[in-house]
DNA sequence: ATAAACCAGTGACTCAGATCACACACCGTT
DNA sequence: AACGGTGTGTGATCTGAGTCACTGGTTTAT
């Protein structure tokens, strides 16, 4: 266990600038002293599952820092990914409050540390703290629009092309923009793009292509450049 | 307003052999009181919406009977059908707990009678009653997994055909079984099975149709009489 | 009773995207 | 330097399901 056991909850949260959203890194001190007396810290390598789909739920994992795959795969083998979780994430929560197995695998994307709570010290940790109780519900309620949002880009949107711009578009919201176009890098493959949006490997290296010859991206090593939002945007109009 | 005031959500729960799941309708004495206070019971004519996506949330509304068609619509006309919700569902509870617009159009299918619950008298309720708050997030939960099963649908399962199958795997599990075969009440129109397994309409007549000539199913009248189970297990197979 | 909507079924045609099959670039290993 | 592993780019081909068009049946409105 070389875990940086030195650090809490509490420390690794107050350097964080959206730490006022994060469910459990914004809470009284009372209840961040409990938590940190519940929790466990490690620092997991990249590719490191924290828990599989189907596994009856442990606990929950506050991801620090990092990226984490959140996917589910069918019987036949094809996988979707539904979410990448970055730090703030309470990941594991939905199996936990109604106690069934997780739904998802979250794994790993690259190095980082996450903060792990049990599932009954987190129950008692609940009942012992109900304002924080309401904070889960609404993180549930959370989850749920983006799940529904998620149905919407699945039933709804027509092409992969628009799935892909819709996408795109998501992250470089995540991102601060300079007149007119955003920068980020892009971690990856196209075989995961293509499970986060639901078509092949070769598809979307097709749209990739296609992209880059209408001058709407442009990439640059590992660095990929949004240069055209709003040919995107107008792409999507769904 | 010809509703049948002298009822109350208790009295319309007794006598529903499902009561114990329902989220109003197995609560406290005390609870139920309170709820009777707030509530107003209203009947609804076949096509009414009980609300519109987009709309700001007024509060929920239980379902004592009839059926709902839950759907979600494009900027382009497609629509999409997430759910066909029945009694005792509680709907627009996403919506009340995180204070954002309906995420669906609620439109009743059939003529039938729902308890509206206002917003602001349901969180002070909540806050009075603990006990069913915690069964709020636990729907929530359940509401999460729902549409969380409709990803997995939408992103994993890979023809019209092995939707179709689902569907009707899905509706045949909700009636008892007499020797391998089950019979059900067809209500909705091609179409909106179209709109439920996101195909058109024309693909669902021909499934339709291929599902008889292997006498999968058999239709009489308005009813559905689903023959062989095992076969559809199999082409589900996911 | 008749018209007007709506619903169901089926053929013919088309095309976007899956599948298959390579070629090549990149990177850490031995 | 040679190697296997992994990721990317692109052609060629195939096919499932969307679209269009029409028919006939059934329910609802006038």
């Amino acid at each position: 266990m070389h875990a940086p056991y030195g650090l809490t909850i509490l420390d690794n949260c107050v350097s964080c600038p959206r730490r006022q959203d994060h469910l459990f890194c914004n809470v009284s001190i009372h209840a961040a002293q409990r938590l940190n007396e519940i929790k466990s810290t490690a620092v997991y390598p990249k590719g490191a599952m924290l828990f599989i789909e189907g596994q009856l739920p442990r606990g929950v994992f506050v991801l620090c820092n990092g990226k984490v795959k959140l996917s589910t795969t069918s019987r036949e083998g094809k996988t979707i990914i539904t979410k990448i979780s970055e730090s703030g994430d309470v990941l594991g929560l939905n199996a936990i409050v109604s106690n069934r197995p997780y739904e998802v695998t979250a794994e790993m994307l690259e190095p980082g540390q996450a903060n792990f709570i049990p599932r009954d010290p987190l129950l008692h940790f609940l009942k012992e703290f109900p304002e924080v109780a309401v904070r889960v519900a609404q993180q549930l309620s959370r989850n749920y629009f983006a799940a529904y949002e998620e149905i919407r880009t699945l039933g709804l949107a027509a092409s992969p092309s628009e799935k892909f711009a819709k996408l795109l578009l998501s992250w470089s919201s995540s991102v601060p923009r300079e007149n007119g176009s955003t920068q980020l890098k892009l971690t990856l493959t196209h075989e995961e793009i293509g499970e986060i949006i639901g078509t092949t490997r070769e598809t979307v290296s097709r749209i990739f292509s296609e992209f880059r010859r209408k001058q709407l991206v442009q990439l640059k090593g590992a660095t990929l450049v949004i240069r055209n939002l709003p040919a995107l945007e107008k792409i999507i109009q769904s």
